[in-house]
DNA sequence: TAGCAGGAATTAC
DNA sequence: GTAATTCCTGCTA
């Protein structure tokens, strides 16, 4: 990654790589992850694109966040240039559409306008999820800044997991949220040459994030998979955890975690964990288990089997579980 | 070998 | 008291 990068080519815009949300004409990821995303994805007509053919939205979900060596790049929390130039005789109500080559109307551009609005809007609350499912699995503050040595351990080891990063929690021991907020990149990069850079970007999100909070709280972070069954779990981050609400909570963020968990039959309730290890490493992270391991964790759900919570589905197949009562 | 099932004791809240 | 953890034995794919 080349942090000295100038920034976007094409829209003059200077923001870092780093920046917390950004645009990435190349991320083919995310263009699956978009493609995936039914539950915020903005028909692609809507915005006036072709299919497969939308600017590359880069959403900084927790297991898709990569910093790429020259990314077309555009900050999202800066306004976003302008799609066209405007026309000298604007014509609003009389736009050719039958005619691609032209370059795009007033009326055409001011509704590119708004559907980039619509898709930095969208970002931005996807963000602010993002951020409030990582602080409820991990127990942990939103805001950096009330964060304990611990929570900033915490913290580190789950970046560490979701972006298959080596150790660096070990270079950032002893550290409060304070103390780490206080810190520049160039501290970061001091303490991990080859993924400082990218710490820094990521509690740059986290900073963003609370900052996004404190401005405009929260009437709006209700998700759309938001539902009663998952109210018990809004009172983050000071209540206790079940385990069958940590893997919930898991399952109902496929975009984040379904490489570890995912759901088979998600009407039935039916899930597989897809990698066991890792799973039980987030529950072990979640409720201060070091020492958790799938075999402690499976003792756990099949406990649940006599209360009547999960149980194995009809059809019993390794590391395949089902809720008694889904969705 | 990893996962599954369940007993029993212990721990944390 | 409850939920979860820890440790265990034995079984299965």
């Amino acid at each position: 990654m080349s942090m000295g990068s100038p920034g976007c080519e094409h829209t003059g815009c200077t923001a870092p790589l780093h920046s917390p949300l950004y645009i990435s004409q190349t991320h083919t990821d995310t263009m699956a992850w978009l493609d995936e995303a039914d539950d915020i994805k903005p028909p692609r007509s809507l915005l006036g694109l072709p299919e497969l053919s939308w600017p590359g939205v880069y959403l900084p979900c927790y297991d898709r966040l990569a910093l790429e060596e020259s990314p077309w790049v555009l900050r999202m929390t800066e306004a976003p240039a302008p799609a066209a130039p405007p026309s000298s005789t604007p014509e609003p109500n009389q736009a050719k559409p039958n005619q691609p080559q032209d370059p795009p109307s007033g009326t055409e551009g001011q509704v590119e306008e708004r559907c980039l609005e619509q898709v930095q809007t969208m970002v931005v609350g996807e963000v602010l999820k993002d951020v409030d499912t990582a602080c409820k699995l991990l127990n942990i503050a939103p805001d950096p800044m009330d964060w304990s040595s611990m929570h900033v351990q915490k913290w580190l080891l789950w970046t560490e997991h979701l972006h298959k990063l080596p150790q660096v929690s070990m270079m950032f021991q002893e550290l409060s949220g304070k103390d780490l907020c206080s810190m520049t990149e160039a501290d970061f990069r001091q303490r991990s040459s080859q993924f400082g850079d990218m710490l820094y970007a990521h509690l740059d999100i986290w900073r963003s994030a609370a900052a996004m909070k404190e401005r405009c709280p929260p009437e709006d972070s209700k998700s759309a998979d938001d539902n009663s069954w998952s109210d018990v779990m809004r009172n983050y981050p000071s209540q206790p955890i079940h385990l069958w609400q940590f893997l919930r909570d898991l399952l109902l963020k496929p975009h984040n975690y379904s490489r570890c968990i995912r759901w088979l039959n998600k009407e039935k309730g039916i899930f597989k964990i897809e990698d066991s290890a890792l799973v039980a490493r987030l529950w072990g992270m979640r409720k201060n288990r070091p020492a958790m391991n799938y075999d402690k964790l499976s003792r756990s759900i099949r406990q649940y089997y006599k209360k009547g919570i999960i149980r194995k589905p009809d059809v019993s197949r390794r590391l395949v579980y089902q809720f008694v009562n889904p969705v």
